[in-house]
DNA sequence: ATGTATGTTGTTAGCGCTCACAATTGTCAG
DNA sequence: CTGACAATTGTGAGCGCTAACAACATACAT
């Protein structure tokens, strides 16, 4: 960091003594506003280049009561989805010259959000993201009116709120379509948790599917994302076998269950289909790889962007936009062996 | 957030008139200042409540010159390892009334941490953390000073630039100790890149353990940490048989081999033996569960901002503070099959 | 009473910036 | 040459807070 003779950084003050005009059309130079003749410019640039001059980003927060920050409220900010839309997120904002704050939730409940959202207004963020897609998010949102733009990622949003979201029924049914495609005739779901949007979604889009094409859905199991739940679901269902394929939840899930398969002898895919949700890097190198539905959460975070920052900077209206899935086929799903 | 009636957000003044006592005074208040009466303090604690103050961060930082806020600066954040470090730091730094604000490299290059630093110092962050767990990462940080205590995690640090680190050379030795003292002499190691720091440390401390034991150390692959670059290994691995176990320089690689050995045909541990590092969530369901060395990345972050609060706040000097990996005993080791 | 130390409260200035407005310059029709 | 208008530049105030200092009250020793 370059510091003037006197210790102290630069100011604007420096910069407009050393071009020779005064601090305001220096501000003017850097907000890039229209009347500022191109000689003038030119100097205060190359006074600002010769200072290395930079801005005091709190001054300028305490005239303009903005911060160009947004707040990234997250739960599980380790796991593949969440960090990546983060990394999507940041990747936006950073890019339309924000700064990008977080906190992230030790536990979901709503003295937790609160306090999270708390965190957020303390630093006047200019909008909030929260990446927790749980049910009761929307609900404790509208309690809390921070003032300023909120995307709940991972719903479609409502009246106060903007979504941002993968399309999760849709997914379930490029999911479940591919197994009826191949001849699967009984079709069991591994669920993420009710409470969780996307555990409820990808659970409606198996139950659709498979109404539209007349087969039963009675099949239905609740686990909590880990591998360590699809991997007792995987030991029970080995036992009854009452199903030729699976439609899982996540892909960690799917993974504790081909653990549980290959011990108690199931083969997947020739005794038992298996296909995941989200996609993992390393999905394709499960034994047997995994086919499974990817979700692009890059592309979720920076459209959730988009649609804050239209709020921010333009004042646009709350709304939603929404990211189609697509399914992977892997070594994990063949059609079933008809048994004579 | 509540608003006085005149539609403004409370500020100190308006405090210090419903108290009626000074604005100086109720500033002692909120900043905890030694020399305040009990009877003033709770008068102005009930306005406070009264009216929802909040202090306005930009206004405190103008004149402090302290943001309360910390930068973590990341190549991987969406990595297992780095999202986790980024988790205890900001549960630390969260706990300690700071924010954190977040910077994604999206290409490690001198450019990229220039630019992101920047973003910090434009931000005026009170210290900064640095995941780039690169070989040349000190080498650059040494030639940007921002001027503020930096951490570069994965490191042990220098004169300039404190380290927070798990000690690596340890977890290899863990590791390739266990698999001596299984009855293994021929060791491999897969590693990742030589110019990871992790990456060279681990196969630094395969090689000493191997010495220690007088075995041959001539067996030494380099990857790219991902699942397709140990399962291209895996392949080459299950046609040459050279070796009975491999220490695999993370999980992920691991996973792959695990594939490219089943699909070879190649038993696991029965025929080799395989050892990861990181210790993921899912590491125990692999086919077979992987043996590993578990590193704790939230205690890494959380210590990681110990040393920087102490440079922050007390003025501390450069330091450093390593953690120690543990070793993780599953199914994919055993004994070699003594051959007759 | 006087002086000194200590604890408590108030006053003033200023952090670096942007906004609203004032002042100055240039341009061109009449 | 003058007046009207637009383009450009400057001036002053103030965002909300803390630091430095001043002022006052209280206590106790002299």
């Amino acid at each position: 960091m370059s510091k003037s003779s006197n210790g102290r950084l630069p100011r604007l003050e420096d910069v407009a003594e050393l071009a020779g005009v005064s601090h305001q059309t220096v501000s003017r130079v850097i907000n890039n506003h229209p009347n500022v003749s191109k000689a003038t410019r030119e100097k205060v640039e190359a006074a600002i280049a010769e200072l290395g001059y930079r801005r005091n980003t709190a001054a300028r927060s305490l005239v303009t009561r903005r911060s160009q920050t947004i707040g990234v409220l997250g739960s599980e900010l380790a796991q593949y989805g969440p960090a990546n839309t983060l990394l999507g997120v940041e990747q936006a904002a950073r890019d339309a010259g924000y700064f990008v704050s977080i906190a992230a939730l030790r536990s979901v409940s709503r003295d937790a959000i609160f306090d999270a959202l708390r965190h957020f207004t303390d630093q006047s963020v200019d909008g909030i993201a929260v990446l927790v897609p749980h049910s009761e998010t929307l609900r404790i949102l509208e309690e809390f009116n921070p003032g300023v733009p909120v995307v709940a990622v991972g719903s479609l949003g409502d009246d106060a709120v903007s979504g941002a979201m993968v399309d999760q029924k849709r997914g379930a049914e490029l999911a479940v379509g591919h197994l009826i495609e191949l001849g699967h005739r009984r079709i069991a779901h591994v669920a993420g948790p009710s409470d969780w949007i996307d555990g409820s979604l990808r659970a409606e889009g198996w139950r659709a599917a498979l109404d539209e094409a007349g087969l039963p859905h009675d099949l239905l199991l609740e686990g909590d994302w880990s591998a360590g739940s699809g991997y007792e679901f995987g030991r029970r269902l080995a036992a009854e076998r009452t199903a030729t394929a699976l439609f899982v939840g996540n892909d960690q899930m799917a993974l504790g269950i081909l653990r549980a398969f290959n011990e108690a002898g199931v083969r997947v895919p020739d005794d038992v289909s298996v296909v995941g949700f989200d996609d993992q890097p390393e999905s394709g190198y499960f034994t047997p790889p995994l086919t499974t539905v990817r979700q692009d959460f890059e592309e979720l975070g920076r459209r959730c962007m988009d649609i804050m920052l239209k709020e921010i900077e333009a004042g646009a209206a709350v709304s939603s936009t929404i990211v189609t899935p697509e399914l992977v086929r892997r070594a994990s799903t063949a059609s079933p062996v008809t048994e004579h």
